[in-house]
Formats: C-alpha cells, sequence, structure tokens
DNA sequence: GCGCTTCTTTGCGGCATATCAAACTCGCTG
DNA sequence: CAGCGAGTTTGATATGCCGCAAAGAAGCGC
C-alpha cells in the first residue's frame, strides 16, 4: 500500500480547515479499505468499532424489515464521513451500509472520534451540518411518502441520484453505479414492476434512456414536471 | 414574572451533569414563554434566532407541502430542547414547530448556543443523541410508509404518541393532548376517514376508547397485533 | 457458444384506499 | 338554549397500484 498522500483529504469539508501537518497525523491513522460493488460495510444493530470517510464509490443506506424487505434510506457520495455513531450518541450502527458500486474507503477506530472532535476545528461543524442534511432529505421523502402518488415519488427518487450521483455524458446525466428497478422500487416505497412500467412509458417518451443496471436522465425538466404533476401523465 | 427555579432544569438531561451554579448561569439568560394550543412556535425556513427547551406541553413538527397538505414529522415531549438549528449547522429552521397542547418553553437567543457547548460539559452530548434518536424514529417511519398498509401505519402511530405522550388513566393511557383524526392522518399519510373509520372499528372490538379530539388507548397490546398483522383484521 | 442466473418487461385481476357526498354530534358563544 | 362551526361518522363509488404469472433479454462462467 503506498503512502495516502496529503492532497486526497485536503479538498474534503471536513478537513478543509486542517493544516497539512493535522492531515498527515489523520492520514497516519487511518486504515484503507476497499469494498466491492455489493459488499455490506457494516450491519444494522452492529458494534460500531469504525468511521469511514468515502474516497471513491458509493454507499447505499438500507434497512430491512423483519419480513425481510429492504428500504433505501439515502445514498452517500463521496467525500463524506459515514458510520459515526458516536456523533449521535450511539454505540451500534443505526442502519446497514452497503456499497453501491466499487467503494474506496479511509477507516479510523471509533475511539479516535472524540479526538478528532476536540483536536481539528471544524471537524464537528462540518459533520453535524451533514447530519442537518441528511436528516432533512429523510424527512423530505416522508413527507413525499405521505402525500405523492407512485410516479412522482419515482421521479424524485430518479432526481434525487442524478443530483447526488449524476455524471454528465453526451445523452444527459447518468447515474453514476449500476442501479436496479428493484433498487429504485426500495428508495421509492414501491415495486420493481411499477417502476420498471414507469421507466418504460419514459423511455417511449424521450425523457430516459435505460439499459439493465443502468439508467441516463435525458430530459430532466419533462422529469421534473412528472415530479409535480399530479396524476397527469 | 417569579424568579425560575434551578430544580427545573436540573433532572433534565441537558443539564444533569452541571452544577447548580452553572443551571442558575443558564437560567438567568433564559426567557420563559408560553405557546397557546395551536399557536405556531417558528416556521420552517424562519431564520432562527432562538432555541427552546420545553418545559410542558407538547410540541408538533410539522412540514407543509407547496398544496397545502401537511405532514406530521415528529411530536417533542417535554424536557427536550428543540429548535436548535445551529447544532446542525443552519441558519434557518428546518421545520414548522406549533404548540399540540399550552405549552410552556424556556428561549435563549441563538448566539448562546456554542457558548453553551463550550462551557456546559455534556451539553452538547445530549443533545446530538437527541438528534439521533429522532433521526431514527424519522427513519423508522420512512420504512413503515414503504412497507405497511395503513392500518398498521396508523396502529403505529397511536402506538408511538401513548409511549411519547402517553398518561395512564383508569381506562388505559390516554394521549395528553388534544388530537383530532386529521391530525392522525398527517402522522401516518392517510385521510382522516380512514383514520376515523379504523378508530370507530378499533373502539367496537374495545381496543380503544375516543372522544372528540381525544384517544385512549384500553388495550395497548392488541393494538400492537394490528399494527403488525398483515392484511387480517 | 451454451446454459444459467439475474434483471426486465408486460398483461390481467383484485383490492386497499382515496374521493366524493352527506348527515350527524359535540361544545361553544352570544 | 338556539345557532353555529369544527370535528366525526358512514356509505357509495372510483381507481391507482400491487400481486401474481410468465415470457423475454442481457450478461457471465464454463
Amino acid at each position: 500500500m503506498h503512502k495516502l498522500d496529503d492532497s486526497l483529504l485536503a479538498p474534503l469539508p471536513p478537513f478543509s480547515r486542517l493544516q497539512s501537518g493535522q492531515i498527515r497525523e489523520i492520514l497516519d491513522q487511518a486504515t484503507p479499505r476497499r469494498f466491492d460493488a455489493g459488499a455490506t460495510i457494516f450491519e444494522a444493530n452492529g458494534e460500531a468499532g469504525t468511521f469511514f470517510l468515502l474516497l471513491d464509490g458509493y454507499v447505499r443506506v438500507i434497512r430491512t424489515t423483519v419480513d425481510g424487505d429492504q428500504v433505501v434510506v439515502l445514498h452517500i457520495p463521496s467525500g463524506q464521513l459515514f458510520g459515526f455513531a458516536k456523533a449521535i450518541g450511539r454505540t451500534t450502527y443505526p442502519a446497514t451500509a452497503v456499497a453501491a458500486a466499487d467503494c474506496v474507503a479511509l477507516t479510523w477506530p471509533m475511539r479516535l472520534w472524540d479526538e478528532f472532535v476536540r483536536k481539528y476545528d471544524g471537524f464537528s461543524t462540518v459533520t453535524y451540518k451533514t447530519i442537518g442534511e441528511r436528516m432533512e432529505e429523510i424527512q423530505d421523502r416522508i413527507v413525499e411518502m405521505s402525500t405523492l402518488h407512485v410516479e412522482q415519488r419515482v421521479a424524485n427518487a430518479l432526481l434525487r441520484l442524478i443530483r447526488q450521483t449524476g455524471r454528465k455524458t453526451d445523452e444527459g446525466i447518468t447515474i453514476d453505479f449500476p442501479i436496479t428497478r428493484q433498487d429504485i422500487s426500495e428508495m421509492s416505497g414501491t415495486t420493481l414492476h411499477t417502476v420498471s412500467r414507469l421507466l418504460s412509458s419514459w423511455e417511449k417518451q424521450g425523457v430516459v434512456l435505460s439499459k439493465r443496471k443502468k439508467i441516463t436522465v435525458t430530459d430532466a425538466h419533462r422529469l421534473v414536471v412528472f415530479s409535480e404533476a399530479g396524476v397527469a401523465n
């Protein structure tokens, strides 16, 4: 394993206010890890012994019900900290994290969390801002689920994906990791069948372009219309 | 306004580790305020100039959609801090807070937040624990909304209410503030009609007892069964 | 290149819930 | 205590979406 470079962390929000010596210190205590797409990074209610910084890839945070249904709570883009149970006064992880794509992450033992918060200015501020944003997002989800129809929710899920994890291509904006109809149904509280039907219909209308495990939004504006329009189609 | 007593705060989690002198300090900077049931305490996206400690009553946190639908995000019981936008890196409130019952709260200007966090040991720890708990509750709601039927969601909403804001009476556990079918429908993502039908049916079965704006759960155990049972009734 | 697994599409029927509509009841205020 | 508004109940009807079923594609390993 070659030595980790300072420039890896310097531009990221949690570390942006730190001096290069401090970043060195933090890096020296980190253990880099790889996760293959689909791998479980940590399990809900598991002992929270480690916190993570996602360097590359995407992480999907899910919860599983007693009878096996999965619900996607949110997606974490690279550059963000995750698994910081200690920051919210927990000793176990509140949800399961799986690698949505191949991932590279730095990991630290949780006991360093308090030390980081104490020693590094801005570290906790930025983290709590992230928590606030995630909280807002899941609140939006509740409002959506309570008030919108399936079509609108799926449109919103897609819009959220391209906003957070989208990559521009010449055809439009594509979701940067393999994602199935099933995944999208778990994000929007519906079934893979309904998602498939919607995507087919949207594809016919030239709003999206989809292959197996691959979705590209070609006309985000129209998709926004679908996410707002009530019953129309 | 008579002088506030130390013993008001001493037993509450955010202050439990503090010495009496510190509590005095905190109290001297507080402004007590009353809110009538139904009054708006603060508005979503409003300038977050104040944070609150609820001494008595219940606060309902809601979000309103563009077309006027309301969704209840959570209820805050007395003894908890709320409106601490600064703690999650915001300058505006993320949702609207209304008094579900007549309320008494202590209020502080938001600029004191950082000072409190710095000066008072355990203050921030306890707050972040609260945030973690609320986050978990909201996530549970998402899972519920995604996987459960209306009957189960309404049962869960009721159970949550009696757990968090319930008061024992000789007939069962009663929700300690006036609550309408409409309110419950806004908590469970359904309509007041459906809630009314469910409550009627449960009342016939002797599980709840309800008057206008008043609900008492007489058989919580059976209600748990409804919250778990799939299609049965 | 063949077969297997995983993912996707599409049709059909049923049902859980929303929606519409209207009457009823409670508790206030004048 | 009459009149009113807010909250509740209940029925009838409509429909969005799920659940079931089965057939296609697409990718992967052997």
